[in-house]
DNA sequence: ATCGGCACGGCACGGATCGTGCCGTTGAGG
DNA sequence: CCTCAACGGCACGATCCGTGCCGTGCCGAT
């Protein structure tokens, strides 16, 4: 055994970011309290109290270590098969068991806790967009989409449908679903109104 | 004096829902507990607990009740004009003070109380979901939308973008963004494509 | 006029969790 | 080998939960 415990130079961080994923995955979030991670994590209230502020923030740092390496645009020529790859991938990650529902309660504390929004909007929401945008210019560089189209519009008509999928009717988002409303929008987006 | 105290066979139940909403203007959601309501409003938990099992459905009905006479859909032939004036003064009411915040906080409440996103589900959404499609189930009847697009669809297009805001980048709902969802969503369901 | 029932307000309770303070220990760098 | 910051463990007051009990007052039935 090179370790008596599990710990040691072992950075304590990441083992309360797991016991926090873990019990959350178990109890489900809104039974999450720090006492039950510290706990688990098997270290003191102190240690998690000098990391994070508060449990949102905590359970926001912990979703976000998990999947930080977010997926790059491909970028083939096809916009909308670029598109619909890409947010297959985000749905099936984020909008789909075991990381949707926590996914879903991490939006729901951020309703309750400023710093959670600002953090989920900064850290996860913005970059998303800022990629989703690039590509998105680039298409309309090329013609594919129409010039005088309000891209940040087009972000928002392409992710609010899977959000209020989510959030609010919690229906499940099919690969069906995200082809109807890229079909949707692309309708009207085609610089050609002809789409067929 | 017709009445030595204020109750009598007044019913202490819209006194409760009262002074939960009072509280959560004040304090804000997050801080509001059922021991501050019972408090605020002169009576005893129990008469509380008698009537809501939780806080989240106790908010649900306290919003719903200022709010229960949803504005039916107007039909004058224009269905884009009928959806604008009907998407304006719902997104007057519930995105913007006083009751912006709170219906904020009641969908982030329902994401960590299944009780409540269903009653927030059947008894409001579902309800402005079916007056919607109706309205433009008409319009495709009369050859204004194109008849095959799905309507469920285009009800989540219409809807998804704006809760992004509220919910997710929390940026003002103004009536230019709905004119800009509005537009983009008709240039693809228009039946002709060239819109103008 | 009297009575019984019921919802009520007030109080108290055990339990959970919060965020903090105080111990004695431990391990890494000097 | 020594120092010191971070640590685990424990305890604390505070808040809120949901429930139990008590005495009161209003109501309809007798």
């Amino acid at each position: 055994m090179t370790a008596r415990r599990a710990t040691r130079t072992d950075d304590r961080t990441e083992t309360i970011m797991r016991a926090t994923l873990d019990l959350a995955r178990e109890a489900g979030y809104a039974k999450l309290s720090i006492e039950a991670v510290a706990t688990r994590a098997g270290v003191g209230k102190h240690t998690v109290y000098r990391r994070w502020p508060s449990k949102g923030l905590l359970f926001l740092d912990s979703l976000l270590s998990m999947n930080e390496p977010v997926l790059d645009y491909p970028d083939t020529g096809d916009v909308l098969a670029d598109l619909r790859r890409q947010i297959y991938e985000a749905v099936d990650l984020l909008g789909n068991p075991p990381w949707g529902p926590l996914y879903q309660a991490l939006v729901g504390e951020a309703q309750h806790d400023p710093a959670v929004a600002a953090g989920l909007n900064e850290r996860f929401i913005r970059p998303q967009t800022d990629k989703t945008i690039a590509r998105l210019q680039a298409a309309q560089e090329q013609g594919q989409v129409s010039p005088d189209f309000d891209l940040d519009l087009a972000m928002e008509i392409l992710s609010g449908p899977l959000y209020f999928r989510l959030l609010i009717t919690q229906q499940p988002i099919t690969h069906a679903h995200i082809d109807g409303v890229l079909q949707a929008l692309f309708a009207g987006m085609s610089p050609r109104p002809q789409t067929r």
